[in-house]
RNA sequence: UCCCCUAUAGCUCAAUUGGUAGAGCGGGCGGCUGUUAACCGCCAGGUUGCUGGUUCGAGUCCAGCUGGGGGAGCCA
C-alpha cells in the first residue's frame, strides 16, 4: 500500500502539514485515493456510533461542501476515552486508508488506523453551532463560529472563487490592479458620509483662533477620511497604464439600515482609456459573464446547496445570465416604460417623472418585472448625476450607466468620464464644488487628456446575486453596519 | 433617519377571552443499527430581553429603554 504522508502525529513543519489530504482533493480524484493512507485534518460535524463495533464521524476542513466520513473502529486505545466523545466542533487528525465506501452518500471514505484529538468542545450543550437549522439572524450574533455551518461555509467558497475570477479577469485582459489609498485627504469625493482618520485627542480638540478644530495639528496636517471609493486616484493611474482596476474595501459612513448596505464592503472599480460608455458597458457585461461562468465551473457543490436551502433559482438564474445579452435602456426609455405600466394598470407608490431619480419599486419593476434579467440603464439627467460624469450632446443628460439585477437592484455604478477640462470645470461650478480641490484630478484633462470610462461593482452585491442569500451582512465574514463593531 | 413587526430552554417555536410555562431539535445516559441532519427510551435544562405600570392574578394588556428583523431614503 502507497504511503502518501508522513506518518506521526503531533505538532509539524509546514512542509509535512503540506503533506495532509485535503478533502476536496480526494473528492476529485477518488480512484488516485483509494487503496492509498493519508492523514485528514478537520472539525467535526457529526458522528454516528454503531454497535457493529465502530463509530461514522463526518469530518470536514473547508475545502469541500461535503465532509469526508471517517469509519472509526472500536478497537483503538483512545475509542472510548475521546471517539465516543467527539461532537460539533472537535478538532481532529486522522491517519488512515482511504477506501471506497461501502454506503451511500460518498465515493470515498477513510478507515481510521489512529485518531488523534487537538481539541474538544468545552460544553457541547451550549457549543453555539449545532447540527440543525439556525437562522441567519442567531448565527449573526456567533459570527466567529458560523464560517463552519453548510451556509457559511459555501458563502465562504464561494466569495473566493469570485474575487480570484475577478483578478483572472482583469489579468488576463491586460488590467493592472492599483491600490488606491483607503485614507484620503479629498474630503470632496461627494459619494456618501465619510468616516473620520484621526489622531486628535477627542477630549482635547485643538482649536483655531476662530474657535474650529485646527486640523494641521492632526497627523497628516489636514483633515483625512476613508476613502468611499478609488476611482478618483484610479483615474491618474488609467491615464498611463490604460486599463486599470482597483479592488479593496471601501467605507460609507450613511446610516443605512437594510439587507444591501454595509458602512465596510468589497468594491471593484475598473477604468479603462480610449473607451466610451458603449465600451464601459461591454466590459461590465463580460466582467459579470465570465465571473459567474467561473463559479458555475468550479463551486458545482456549493451552488447546489444554494440551489436546494437557500434559492430554488440560483444557478438557473446564473446559467440564464451568462448566456442572454444583457438588456441595455436608456434612462428616457424607462420613464416612458414605467409611464406606460401606469396606464396599463400598474401601482407605484411614487410617480416616476423625467428627471427625479428612480425609485427602488421602478427599478425593480424594470429588471424583475420587464426584463426578468440584469438591464442597464444609461444616459440619465444630469442634476441626478455625479460632476465627473460626462455631459452628453443633448446637454441635458450624462454618459452614466446603472445595471439592475433582479433581487438586488443597483450592483454596477458608472459612467464615461467628462474628459474636456472646460465643460468639467462648468459642472464643478455648477455643483457648487471648488476647483481647487480637484486641482490634480484636472490635471489629467490638461496633459493628455482621452476619453475614458469605469464603473462600480459592489463585491458583496454580486454574491447576493450569485448564491440567492437574503442579506448582504451574511456574505461578508464580519459585517460592520450602524451601531454594530461586533468582532 | 422614518414606518411596520418582533424578543419564551443551548437553538427553532407553542402557550385559547389575562388564570400554575410546553414540544421538536441539540446535550447527557441507555438500547438498536455500515450509519447518512438515523431510529427508540429515560434524564437534565426557564427570574418569559430590561425598567416601570394596570390587575386579585401578566409570557399575554400599557409606557419607556435595549437588541433583532422587514420596508423606505442614500448608494455599490
Amino acid at each position: 500500500m502507497t504511503r502518501r504522508t508522513l506518518p506521526a502525529f503531533g505538532l509539524r513543519n509546514w512542509s509535512q502539514s503540506m503533506a495532509a489530504v485535503r478533502i476536496a482533493t480526494a473528492f476529485a480524484k477518488p480512484a488516485d485515493f483509494i487503496g492509498t493512507e493519508g492523514i485528514i485534518q478537520g472539525w467535526v460535524r457529526t458522528r454516528r456510533d454503531s454497535k457493529a463495533g465502530l463509530s461514522f464521524v463526518a469530518v470536514s476542513d473547508g475545502s469541500s461542501f461535503d465532509p469526508i466520513q471517517l469509519v472509526v473502529p472500536a478497537d483503538l486505545p483512545n475509542y472510548a476515552s475521546e471517539v465516543q466523545h467527539l461532537t460539533a466542533g472537535c478538532a481532529i487528525e486522522a491517519q488512515g486508508a482511504f477506501v471506497q465506501s461501502q454506503g451511500k452518500g460518498q465515493s470515498i471514505e477513510m478507515q481510521v488506523k489512529s485518531l488523534k484529538v487537538h481539541g474538544f468542545v468545552d460544553d457541547p450543550d451550549t457549543y453555539p453551532i449545532q447540527p440543525k437549522p439556525h437562522s441567519m439572524e442567531y448565527l449573526r450574533e456567533v459570527a466567529h463560529l458560523r464560517v463552519r455551518t453548510n451556509t457559511f461555509g459555501a458563502v465562504a467558497r464561494v466569495r473566493h472563487c469570485l474575487a480570484m475570477a475577478i483578478h483572472r479577469y482583469f489579468h488576463e485582459n491586460g488590467f493592472a490592479w492599483v491600490h488606491t489609498p483607503i485614507i484620503t485627504g479629498a474630503d470632496c469625493e461627494g459619494a456618501g458620509q465619510m468616516f473620520r482618520v484621526s489622531t486628535l485627542d477627542f477630549v482635547n480638540m485643538p482649536k483655531t483662533p476662530e474657535g474650529r478644530i485646527d486640523f494641521s495639528q492632526d497627523f497628516f496636517g489636514k483633515e483625512t477620511h476613508l476613502t468611499v471609493s478609488g476611482q478618483l486616484n484610479v483615474e491618474t493611474w488609467c491615464m498611463a497604464l490604460s486599463k486599470v482596476y482597483t479592488f479593496g474595501p471601501t467605507f460609507r459612513a450613511e446610516n443605512s439600515n437594510t439587507s444591501r448596505h454595509l458602512a465596510e464592503f468589497w468594491m471593484i472599480e475598473p477604468e479603462i482609456a480610449f473607451a466610451d460608455l458603449a465600451a464601459d458597458a461591454d466590459l461590465a457585461e463580460s466582467l459579470l459573464k465570465y465571473i459567474f461562468r467561473a463559479l458555475l465551473n468550479e463551486r458545482q457543490d456549493d451552488l447546489k446547496f444554494f440551489a436546494e436551502r437557500i434559492d430554488k433559482e440560483c444557478i438557473t438564474r446564473l446559467e440564464k445570465f451568462v448566456e442572454a445579452k444583457f438588456e441595455r435602456i436608456t434612462y428616457t426609455e424607462a420613464i416612458d416604460l414605467l409611464e406606460k405600466a401606469i396606464a396599463k394598470g400598474e401601482k407605484f407608490d411614487y410617480q416616476p417623472k423625467w428627471g427625479i431619480d428612480m425609485q427602488s419599486e421602478h427599478e425593480r419593476y424594470l429588471t424583475e418585472k420587464v426584463f426578468g434579467r440584469p438591464v442597464a440603464v444609461i444616459n440619465y439627467p444630469k442634476d441626478i448625476k455625479a460632476f465627473y460624469m460626462r455631459l452628453n450632446d443633448d446637454g441635458r443628460t450624462v454618459a452614466a450607466m446603472d445595471i439592475l439585477a433582479p433581487g438586488i437592484g443597483e450592483i454596477v455604478g458608472g459612467s464615461q468620464r467628462e474628459e474636456r477640462l472646460d465643460v468639467l470645470d462648468s459642472r464643478i461650478d455648477e455643483m457648487g464644488l471648488h476647483k481647487a480641490d480637484y486641482w490634480w484630478y484636472r490635471d489629467l484633462r490638461r496633459y493628455g487628456t482621452v476619453p475614458h470610462a469605469g464603473f462600480g461593482l459592489g463585491f458583496e452585491r454580486a454574491i447576493i446575486y450569485a448564491t440567492g442569500m437574503q442579506n448582504i451582512r451574511d456574505v461578508i465574514p464580519f459585517a460592520r453596519t450602524p451601531k454594530n463593531c461586533e468582532f
